[in-house]
DNA sequence: GTAATAAATTAACATATGTTAAAAAAATCA
DNA sequence: TGATTTTTTTAACATATGTTAATTTATTAC
């Protein structure tokens, strides 16, 4: 939980009585690897999750059994099913643990209630948003401009550290390829 | 720019005070179809859209000289090159209108003035940001799972009048395929 | 340390899409 | 209204990736 304070105090003063609420509301968990987070179909998300240590991703099994990982969460990133934690309805995508992870997990409303009381907290979390909508319209951009193989070049790039924790058919999918694919990748020069 | 106010009372209250701030921060800009608000590469994007009518389209151009559409932005959406406006640096994406329009615009630092003044506007971006963050996740995941054909059958639904307005090879080159492709699809049953 | 299981690689063939070019249709301009 | 330009479609061929299956390698469990 300091880490987490520490996190916050590189970009905002946090006083006492915020640590205090924040405390309040946050419970840090311990998970295995292999255990799920949030299950593809559960009812609804509340809950989005902080990685102080380890690997987490998200991903997808679509109508032909196939699974697509959506996001990997190392520490220092947010991860959740967001589409249906910001939106409304069943989780669309199942979070699980690549390795053991140590999380901080909240929910929802109780997070509102924070940034209600503490605003410069609110905007801490409004620009940590505008980062990640910025990786996103990156990986967009990505997306429609690189082939695959460029795809999987600029990934170990950025995310140096991730083919020691993933399995190559997670990174695969990532990439929107098959693992098959990805080998064919690896392979060449 | 009554038309704005409507359109943020619908979801929070804007007093005297503040429509007076707002008024002083925006510009209303009328464009033809065919004029660019940002151009790939200028040196910096300090500016954000708000669309009161007409369409725009976000696209960048590839080192071999493709042509890849990012955005389209019709009434009620914003649109700027979202990876230089909330990171650094140049342009990468170009905006450019596909009709005559009228929008909205206003720079960052501005803006960022009337959320320390008025807290609840900033909460009411807040929850927009999560909105289109849920939007650019759901394309994410589409992109994954779907072929071509059945992401054209989504936009087509996503955007139904977006046909009478933009090129094919604007929205072929949205859905990450070439126009001959996109012609190809459209004829197939 | 070994057996069982999971992950990764490889190969042959299939499919979706890209590329190139030409022709037709639509839009724009004068 | 006709000429010009742009957009769209179509076809033939090329390439990237998917699919299926078999084999090898790595990991896990006991």
């Amino acid at each position: 939980m300091q880490d987490f304070f520490k996190y916050l105090n590189k970009n905002i003063d946090i006083n006492d009585e915020a640590k205090f609420l924040i405390s309040s509301i946050i419970k840090i968990r311990e998970f295995k690897k292999g255990e799920i987070l949030i299950t593809q179909g559960q009812s609804k998300v509340t809950d989005t999750y902080f990685v102080l240590s380890g690997c987490l991703r998200s991903y997808v099994i679509c109508e032909n059994g196939k699974e697509h990982t959506v996001q990997f969460a190392i520490k220092d990133w947010w991860i959740s099913d967001y589409i249906a934690y910001y939106g409304k309805g069943e989780a669309i995508l199942t979070v699980e643990c690549l390795t053991d992870c140590i999380v901080l997990q909240s929910d929802k409303l109780s997070i509102e209630k924070v940034f209600e009381k503490f605003p410069e907290i609110e905007t801490f979390h409004r620009k940590n948003l505008e980062n990640s909508f910025v990786r996103l319209n990156k990986r967009i951009v990505n997306q429609l401009q690189l082939n695959a193989r460029d795809r999987y070049i600029n990934f170990t790039a950025d995310f140096p550290k991730m083919e020691s924790v993933a399995k190559n058919y997670h990174i695969a999918s990532y990439l929107g390829i098959t693992q098959q694919s990805l080998s064919r990748i690896r392979t060449q020069k």
